[in-house]
DNA sequence: ACCTGAACACCGTTCAAGT
DNA sequence: ACCTGAACACCGTTCAAGT
């Protein structure tokens, strides 16, 4: 009963309420469930909680999402734009191929770190064969972009540049899921950043190695 | 009403019930979690499920797990242990310290392919600052293992070691990750086991590769 | 067209009561 | 000591009914 919700904001205004429904409820319910999922964790991201967070009641999300899977999956696209945004602002910084490759790792985990919550719900999605389209042209974007920055930064093949990009991703996502799951505890344990910068280093070995006969 | 349970089994074979309980239900609910996991996946991994497919009422468990986390909590230790068997019995056969890392990073993988739900819940627990004795021993038990293989195989100094350990745990959690969720779907797809070996391929070059200046 | 309220099945958890 | 059955709060989903 004593719930805020954005229809209140309105009130408060002074204006008479027009109507209780949204103007566009299906964005609002993306918002409201980032929100849930930044201050309260994954768990707390329910379907019920995220319309009552919209101000709306627990049926009104079904006319707009045709179960929770697909709001959730909404969310996680929602969280990838954020994500290529941020990689490609940290990207632009430098002019030099392979500082920009670096700067894409460091911010790839960076963004993990900074988001845990959507993270894990970005990249856990298990939607099996039937992927919506929106989330598998959002989730995997960066990736060509990386195999031509490698190109650009080594002269080698596309195929060569592939596996390197493969590499670079898989261990800067396999960083970030390690920490996320608090398995990074032994002895010292370093701050995430000062890792990624590690293993960034480290890989920074293979791009600059001659490339072994074909 | 119908559904079996272990007791069943002891009626058919014409021995009278001599009780209804389990002489170690615990035991008997970790085995039920793990074979609902790889049956049908996480999401029917429910308390309740495992307490019918134990065959006892779902308030049992309750009597073994202070809670269902606590249920969890045991089964990815099971499975912890599990992983251990299967990566020592893999770096057993050969005694080349290199090639004992790289059959360590693919049966990594392996691991991970085979037993997909099983991964996702041994490495997705997030227990938080509180983590169990029992699952914090068993999760990263291999670490310190791999670290005395990479001084073996390259005669450099523990703190390179350690770095170089977290680049092959990262690239290969990373990879067995990004493969569980949908994520490497472009052109060609070729199979996991054979991304794991390219990669660990990749790898080798920065175990031969000449040390850095200190 | 968009939303509500009641209803149903299921789940995690608790607790008095049984043996 | 170990388990059961009923109970409670919560969730995902459906659907007739409202505007």
């Amino acid at each position: 009963m004593s719930l805020k919700s954005p229809s209140d904001q309105a009130k408060s205004k002074g204006l008479p309420p027009p109507t209780y429904h949204h103007g566009d409820l299906r964005e609002a319910l993306v918002q409201a469930g980032i929100e849930i999922l930044e201050e309260r964790g994954l768990a707390a991201l329910t379907l019920r909680e995220t319309a009552r967070r919209a101000g709306v009641s627990h049926a009104a999300p079904y006319h707009h999402f045709s179960d929770k899977g697909a709001l959730l999956t909404a969310i996680a696209a929602r969280g990838f734009r954020m994500q290529h945004n941020a990689m490609a602002a940290a990207a632009q910084s430098t002019t030099d191929p392979g500082e920009g490759l670096q700067a894409y790792g460091l911010n790839y985990v960076s963004f993990a770190q900074n988001h845990p919550s959507l993270f894990r719900l970005m990249y856990t999605r298990e939607c099996g064969p039937n992927t919506p389209p929106e989330l598998a042209e959002a989730s995997s974007g960066f990736y060509p972009k990386m195999v031509e920055g490698i190109c650009a930064a080594t002269g080698c093949s596309v195929e060569q540049a592939s596996s390197i990009s493969l590499l670079l991703w898989s261990t800067m996502h396999g960083l970030a899921m390690l920490w996320l799951d608090h398995q990074l505890l032994w002895e010292g344990h370093p701050p995430l950043d000062k890792l990624a910068y590690e293993l960034s280093e480290l890989l920074g070995r293979i791009l600059q190695s001659p490339n072994p006969a074909p």
